[in-house]
DNA sequence: AAATCGGGGCC
DNA sequence: GGCCCAGATTT
């Protein structure tokens, strides 16, 4: 049994983009992105868009393209300040991957951005749906989108009750996203579909009432826009316990570039280590073990800053965050992954929100 | 084909 | 604490 056999015929497609579009030219909401259609702005606008909801990215997306204009400034920048501007958006791998992107397209393709989709879908960060939307917004060239948004409004469109993140899902309205395209202006009608399943086709309470396609809704019919596409298991959580201490030498603190296989890989942060021991004196002791292991200074755990409780993917920080002072050091562990800096400069550091809070503890009193 | 990536906002 | 978000990458 082929589940693309339930996809919609050739009549009820041409009635799905004329309504589509038709909506989209009255409701589609002014967004910073959609003031142009340089494919350099649309890929930042959708690199940020990633797993970020439209709010949280446009204050980003304004700051970020002021002082990175185009590919030549990008890719000339450094990595950190590329994240010092991404600092707070979160899935920080995203922003690394934007500037080496960039500097590619300045080695590969003569600075500009590539027109074939193949080619856009190997550079870093870009998979299928970017890539799709990427040139679909900015040239109209007919490439599909799928993402959450487009998801959800397809599934319930075709009332598809299997689970649309297995692949069987996922082909299906992979498929039926390619054959609903329309001859021109894939753009609008890709920007549509996401702004339908954004603003009218919501998860819960979807507001059917005015949607543009509700005649076409097979999920609408049978009363089952609430419960397609059925959720997915709920993630479990891991409670972490950890310490961050701020090392003082003078006016100076120490700070360390997260590396491969850490959190926050890129970003700077206060030495941090996990910890166990329950007793004061016993946690202490063990943060004096593990920074020494970790940066090779003796320091002296002191007085206690501040309890942070952070959530970052599945994991439950509880990020205990110490003074201290050093004692010696070992010279064998000089790095350019770790440096004294004035604390002053804390600013022109990438940092983990964590990091910043920290920061604006020992800088604001 | 399914888990993970090590995020953050909002209710 | 749970849910959601213009997914990509790894296993």
């Amino acid at each position: 049994m082929d589940s693309v056999e339930l996809l919609p015929d050739a009549v009820w497609r041409q009635s799905f983009r004329r309504q589509l579009l038709r909506w989209f030219r009255r409701n589609a909401r002014d967004l910073p992105w959609r003031q142009t259609k340089d494919p350099y702005a649309v890929w930042v606008s959708e690199i940020m868009l990633q797993q970020t909801q439209v709010l949280t990215a446009k204050s980003y997306f304004v700051r970020f393209l002021q002082r990175f204009p185009d590919i030549a400034t990008l890719a000339a920048s450094s990595e950190q300040e590329v994240l010092r501007y991404w600092e707070g958006l979160g899935y920080y791998r995203r922003g690394r991957s934007l500037h080496q992107a960039a500097q590619r397209m300045m080695a590969e393709f003569e600075g500009k951005f590539p027109r074939d989709p193949q080619a856009v879908q190997k550079l870093p960060g870009i998979g299928r749906y970017t890539a799709g939307a990427i040139l679909s917004i900015a040239f109209d060239d007919r490439l599909p989108i799928l993402e959450t948004n487009s998801i959800r409004l397809l599934s319930r469109l075709l009332a598809y009750q299997g689970d649309t993140t297995r692949s069987v899902g996922q082909k299906l309205l992979w498929t039926f996203s390619e054959q609903l395209l329309p001859r021109r202006n894939a753009g609008s009608f890709n920007q549509a579909l996401m702004e339908v399943g954004s603003c009218v086709c919501t998860p819960k309470s979807p507001a059917c009432s005015n949607c543009p396609v509700r005649k076409l809704c097979r999920a609408r019919s049978q009363k089952l826009q609430e419960v397609i596409p059925v959720v997915k298991q709920k993630t479990q959580y891991e409670d972490l316990h950890e310490a961050a201490v701020v090392i003082w030498r003078g006016q100076k603190v120490l700070l360390r570039r997260c590396t491969t296989g850490e959190r926050w890989e890129g970003l700077w942060d206060f030495p941090r280590c996990e910890i166990s021991a329950q007793k004061e004196h016993l946690l202490r002791k063990e943060i004096e073990k593990k920074v020494r292991k970790l940066t090779g200074f003796t320091i002296h755990v002191g007085d206690s800053l501040a309890t942070i409780r952070h959530g970052v993917t599945r994991f439950r920080i509880k990020l205990e965050c110490y003074e201290a002072g050093v004692l010696g050091s070992s010279r064998s562990r000089v790095s350019l992954q770790q440096k004294w800096i004035p604390v002053t400069t804390l600013e022109d550091y990438p940092l983990s929100v964590t990091g910043r809070k920290i920061s604006r503890l020992i800088t604001e009193s």
